[in-house]
RNA sequence: GCAUCCAUAGCUCAGCUGGAUAGAGCAACGGUUUUCUAAACCGUAGGUCAUAGGUUCGAAUCCUAUUGGGUGUACCA
């Protein structure tokens, strides 16, 4: 029993004893002390008055009274308005930390048995990656991470959209323009490539398009009427027929992307346990759409074309199967729902997709759910907002993109000049400087990324190149690597238990607090299925370790043996909670920079 | 129109299931290195938590309305 709940405990007898009154335990709410107050814990009394019938000044000060007599460790308290903060013994903070802090295996969650798909990145294969896609695979990564951390299994999987319309847009204008260029010949990465034929066949387009209004059409007879997309058009029926040629050409290009993709994944230190593709799945769902009609959830137009009605709950009527008996959209995400189920069997399925399909999933999971999937109840849409220029949105046929690869090199450039400028790593082999300006130049952009809450936008400002100071990766990275280099330079022996009758400051005793969080951390970030509350947990757990290490005299030179073991074990188990928290993350923090 | 999300310091963001005087970083200003890495630390300044009501002993947090912004609302994906 730890001392939260021995206080909550006590507290309960105390009304009891005092006040005659059954108090539920769900009624005592403890906090942290504010830093100005003398203590560590506080009991918010207000919710305690009810059942006492006095002030809550008497009642805090009768419970203090109690407290201090029933439970050793409480050696003090005081009361400030309706808040009672609790004196805890120093010997319970250390003793603490060595019991559990210094543990080899703490803040590791024991496995809990829950199976959990995390689905992301779901590439288009004709164009490269944005920043919006970033903050997706690495969303997706670290909030695996973080379930794994939890003790759930996770299963990562990427379902590639490999074919349609958009896919025969790069082909087709290829196969005009592109006098067999390949990655080889451009010097292009492949998916770089591919993406210059989307964007050339967007720019043809719309000359077809003006031309055919300069003739009288309208807008939207233009689109359809131009000859490019009635070829693009055709193609997709071709592919869909299995055209050799057309076939042919879509495997070469997509091998070219894929190869782009490997590439990628590995710089942006994303995996996957398994890959779908949509050129595979794409006519799933048609048996979910007779189920539901069996079932009598969905109904069939005149047309034949087959409906759902959501109006009851307050959403439309949402079309599941053409009237061609051809799959939209939602009708292939019914069909991979259930294979992913077959497939896996898990309890919960979560699928990382940005905000502007909030309205598919909802009607996704909702249809799902009135076919009596008892599976349905463990799906859920893990939304992310936009990543927005401050000119807006980005756009990638307009090319107001911030391109990954770019981003990526231009991140590792500027980790590079502003480590060289400080002239720390002069000494470091060729080898291990590039690795490292590697590593911090990922870290700035994944924690940028990473911080901040998924549900909310994001504006990423390329005049202003991510820092490298305060809130940001390279100061938790540097923090860690400077711990490093203090327990070896102070030669730390790992794991030795120190007395629990040495003297510790304000400063210390908070630092045990902080870190004796990092599971009850962990899981509450995986409840949430957010990296960035554990990244704001990370951060403040570097920021207190740095004023710490400014308080305390110089370890290296430290006498008192036990007090030296102490503070080495704090600054070691800083280290190790900072190192395995920006793991959960995706980010690598170096052992010396 | 309807649905949905967002609005906190000049800028970028925290703020846990409602709890004390709303916190960080950046930018600005001042200070700290004969001592273990100054990518650090300490300090100053900066707020009508969009607005108005409501619930509550107590609201940035919950409810309602309003304003402003994003997204969605296709026999596209």
């Amino acid at each position: 029993m730890n001392i939260e709940q021995h206080i909550v405990a006590a507290t309960v007898n105390a009304v009891k004893e005092l006040y005659h009154q059954d108090l539920p335990e769900a009624q005592v709410s403890l906090q942290d002390t504010r830093l100005e107050f003398e203590g560590q814990i506080t009991i918010v009394v207000f919710p305690i008055v009810r059942y006492s019938k006095k002030s809550p000044e008497v009642t805090a000060n009768e419970l203090g009274e109690y407290l201090v007599a029933h439970i050793e460790e409480i050696t003090a308290f005081n009361v400030i308005k309706g808040f009672l903060n609790l004196s805890i013994a120093t010997h319970y903070w250390v003793d603490l930390f060595n019991s559990e802090l210094l543990k080899p295996d703490f803040g590791k969650i024991a496995p809990n048995g829950r199976k959990v798909m995390v689905e992301y990145s779901s590439p288009n294969t004709n164009k490269p990656l944005h920043l919006g896609h970033v903050r997706n695979n690495l969303l997706g990564y670290s909030v695996s991470e973080l379930l794994k951390a939890n003790g759930a299994e996770v299963y990562k999987v990427n379902l590639v959209n490999d074919r349609g319309i958009h896919i025969c847009k790069s082909m087709l204008a290829w196969q005009k323009w592109g006098n067999e260029e390949t990655p080889e010949s451009s010097g292009l990465k492949g998916d770089h490539l591919v993406g210059k034929y989307y964007v050339i066949f967007d720019k043809e387009y719309k000359k077809e398009i003006e031309a055919l209004k300069l003739e009288g059409q309208t807008e939207d007879e233009a689109k359809k009427n131009a000859p490019l997309i009635k070829e693009a058009q055709a193609m997709l029926l071709a592919w869909e027929a299995g055209d050799e040629q057309v076939i042919s050409l879509w495997k070469k290009m997509n091998n070219w992307v894929y190869a782009g993709f490997e590439i990628r994944y590995k710089n942006l230190g994303v995996d996957f346990d398994k890959f779908y593709y949509e050129s595979n799945t794409y006519l799933l769902g048609k048996g979910t759409v007779e189920e539901g009609l069996e079932k009598g959830v969905f109904f069939k137009k005149p047309d034949g074309s087959v409906w759902i009605d959501l109006t009851a709950d307050g959403l439309d009527q949402k079309l599941v199967l053409r009237a061609d008996g051809t799959s939209v959209y939602i009708t292939q995400d019914l069909g991979t729902a259930q294979m992913k189920y077959d497939d896996f069997k898990m309890d919960e399925s979560i699928y990382v997709v940005g905000n502007e399909q909030d309205y598919h999933f909802k009607v996704l999971f909702l249809i799902l759910d009135k076919l009596g999937k008892s599976w349905a109840k463990g799906l859920y849409h893990l939304s992310y907002g936009m990543v927005d220029l401050p000119s807006g949105k980005m756009k990638s046929r307009e090319g107001t993109v911030v391109d990954a690869d770019d981003l990526i090199a231009e991140m590792v450039a500027t980790a590079k000049q502003k480590t060289e400028a400080l002239g720390k790593v002069d000494h470091f082999s060729e080898e291990e400087k590039e690795s490292l300006y590697y590593k911090i130049g990922m870290g700035a952009l994944k924690y940028f990324l990473l911080k901040v809450e998924p549900k909310k936008r994001l504006l990423f400002d390329p005049a202003e190149s991510i820092d490298f100071q305060g809130n940001t990766g390279p100061f938790i990275q540097y923090t860690h690597a400077r711990i490093k280099s203090l327990l070896s330079k102070a030669g730390h022996k790992e794991g030795v238990e120190v007395d629990s009758k040495i003297e510790l400051s304000g400063t210390e005793v908070e630092m045990i607090i902080l870190l004796a969080k990092y599971p009850s951390e962990i899981t509450l970030a995986a409840k949430a299925f957010s990296p960035a509350s554990l990244a704001n947990y990370i951060y403040e757990v570097a920021k207190m370790f740095n004023k710490f290490y400014h308080e305390i005299p110089p370890l290296v030179k430290e006498e008192d043996e036990q007090l030296k073991q102490h503070r080495l074990n704090l600054s070691w188990v800083t280290a190790n909670i900072l190192k395995s928290g920006m793991r959960i993350l995706g980010i690598e923090v170096p052992e010396r920079m």
